[in-house]
DNA sequence: CATATTTAATTTGTGTCATGAAAAAAATAT
DNA sequence: ATATTTTTTTCATGACACAAATTAAATATG
């Protein structure tokens, strides 16, 4: 038994997180969980000190008289989250408080682009380190950290089965930080994290079904169904980059042919131009983007090509998920690349016809720290889970 | 609350539907329910008629001494379930007695291809009074139907956007039966019906999360994830037959280009032997088969084009799915057009590499019913959550 | 300014339900 | 015949959600 209670706990603190600031009778009424239990619930809560009333503030929706209602709010202050994006040659991380308010952001080289398993984690822990002295923190106030790369990972399990940050394959990355960090850590995909990141700061708020595809140097894609993001068996799904669109085709940097990220990804934009030859840029995206806008055909048939191919894509994800909404996720730059008009068309006009409204296709231009945003969130929730289940655990 | 009652009557029931038979203090080890409310749920259930003691038996398991375990199972008798297809030219139908045991298989052709709403329903009708007739049952007993068509259908709503056995678009078709069928009746795309089939009768059984492929005619595919189908926003997804393998291919009889139909489907195959013209029949992917057996290289390179989309397919289906398992399901003639080990090496060596066990890929050969058995299954499932729920109401 | 009114939050009592423990049941072993 | 073993049921307990009643805290009204 019990877990009733604990599910009632989540319930109510997902209503307080998610409205921001809420009085007790409309987590009632949100939650359809009594006034009686929430009553009990929020003063469990309460005394947990992860959320706090606010007195002074005429809470929204009062009326005109009556006893006036208190609006109760996440407890910014109760924990200190940290999340890092592990990128190319940069390490990223921002503390965020337990509502997710930045509260420092901090960045960072890292020397190599590859390296050991126990000389990242060293990386990870004096980034984390320097990041909590930069604000005058202790590292051992963090709660929780959320920490994000590229590669194949089963998060369930903080395993790493590639990622081009690592010498090694198959590592248990998650062994290896416990070594060195004081604090729990979440070790998850960057797509999946961008995918938190909607879910908890973007385009993806309030909603239970999505799908995130983020387009940078590669393709990724997360997928949420039901609030969670869907991992698959062995926690290496929703590789959209690697997904095939054309039989025997262009190379891939992952030895194969055809996938889509050959196509998208900007090493394929310039491997084109290169082959080329005149005259066109390759060393930049950018600078080829600016031969096509200003008008060179070839420049411009080769982001074409490209964003056929990304469409492509795009119509096989909805054909087969059939989703609500797909947020198409990046920086400015690497969206613009892709005329966004001629896009959608594309993808509307290769999508199984039904006399029903299209998914609805929202594009989010995010900065740098996204990913370590996502971290954090992603690392907000486990704390969250965590810190639920011990209030549990303390209750019997 | 009383939910959780109903939950656990629910997992008490499933359990025993699972083992066929088993004991009160197995159920108990397998739900990990107590003994206690084991007991309690039991005897509810029993006095519902819905599972009934299985006494002289020696039920399995029971030790040589002590008070001797008396099996459960579900009562076989306790509702007559209906599965109907809905094909070409013909309707299929079979009677299941609640543990879906075929209790009688009818067939009857159809008039027409295409028709209209109401002459349909009563098709349907008509079908399923005759197969009662049949077997001298009444329709009246017939506690739930399960019809599975061809077509774009939200299956929540037993609405149809676009059948081919259909002549209008957009049809309630759950209320044109309800008008003249007693039961309640349960419309679903055919695909899904399969991977019900499989997870009831097939390699399925006992698999949370799988993936089904249905290659004939078209190819189709069904999502289970955690038990239940997956089906998406509006109730069309799971379109891989209409997932695009080649920018601007083939015309497939959606009207679209490029999708995997238009390569793997019969009417695919046939029309590159009839373009080839060299005396290959192409009328009979049958006899077009038997060519390329007997080593003719045109028809060959016919099937072998057509086996590395349908990987192509299967690999992008893995890719983004990491599943578990998936199970290629179809009668026997049509997955031997294409062959199984060179299409699992091509699948192989396709798919994202990681140092983890690949998916599971079985072959699973049916029969002509498993259409209606499939639906029927979907029945039994509907009927049991109604009767459950009956049962919690009556409890109140 | 006292009192009514209104709305929110809390308290109280009740009923449901799952469960552990004890008892009963039903067999075999000695 | 009695002990032992194993399954099932009964019983008492405790957790919990909730409806109803109560309290709290404000404004409206005369």
């Amino acid at each position: 038994m019990q877990d009733q209670r604990e599910s009632g706990r989540h319930q109510v603190f997902e209503a307080i997180r998610n409205a921001n600031q809420i009085a007790r009778i409309d987590i009632a009424k949100a939650t359809s969980i009594s006034p009686a239990s929430v009553t009990a619930i929020t003063s469990e809560l309460l005394s947990a000190g992860l959320i706090k009333e606010l007195h002074p503030e005429p809470s929204p929706g009062s009326a005109k008289r009556g006893r006036p209602r208190v609006a109760l709010t996440v407890c910014d202050n109760a924990f200190l989250i940290a999340g890092m994006k592990i990128a190319d040659r940069q390490l990223s991380i921002v503390l965020l408080d337990f509502v997710g308010e930045t509260v420092f952001e901090f960045t960072q080289p890292i020397p190599e682009r590859r390296m050991a398993t126990d000389e990242l984690a060293k990386i990870v822990r004096d980034g984390l380190h320097a990041a909590c002295a930069a604000c005058e923190r202790n590292m051992h106030d963090v709660a929780g950290l959320g920490l994000g790369m590229a590669g194949l990972i089963d998060a369930e399990r903080n395993y790493i089965y590639w990622s081009p940050s690592l010498e090694a394959r198959n590592v248990e990355f998650g062994a290896a930080l416990a070594k060195v960090l004081p604090m729990p850590v979440f070790v998850d995909n960057d797509a999946n994290l961008v995918a938190k990141a909607e879910q908890h700061f973007g385009e993806g708020r309030g909603e239970t079904d999505f799908i995130v595809i983020t387009i940078e140097q590669g393709v990724g894609m997360g997928i949420v169904i039901g609030n969670k993001i869907y991992r698959g068996e062995r926690g290496c799904g929703a590789e959209l980059g690697h997904t095939k669109v054309q039989l025997e085709g262009a190379m891939c940097r992952c030895g194969q042919r055809g996938c889509l990220e050959a196509y998208v990804g900007d090493y394929a934009l310039l491997r084109e131009a290169s082959v080329h030859g005149q005259g066109l840029p390759h060393d930049s995206v950018a600078a080829l983007y600016a031969h096509a806008k200003a008008g060179d055909a070839t420049a411009r048939s080769i982001f074409e090509r490209a964003g056929r191919m990304l469409a492509m894509g795009l119509v096989n994800v909805i054909n087969i998920f059939d989703p609500k909404l797909v947020i198409l996720s990046g920086e400015q730059a690497s969206l613009d690349f892709f005329d966004g008009d001629r896009l959608l068309e594309w993808v509307k006009s290769s999508v199984v016809q039904v006399d029903a409204p299209l998914p609805e296709i929202r594009v989010h231009h995010w900065g740098d720290l996204m990913w370590a945003k996502g971290a954090a969130a992603y690392a907000i929730e486990a704390v969250t889970r965590l810190k639920i289940k011990e209030l549990s655990r303390d209750a019997a």
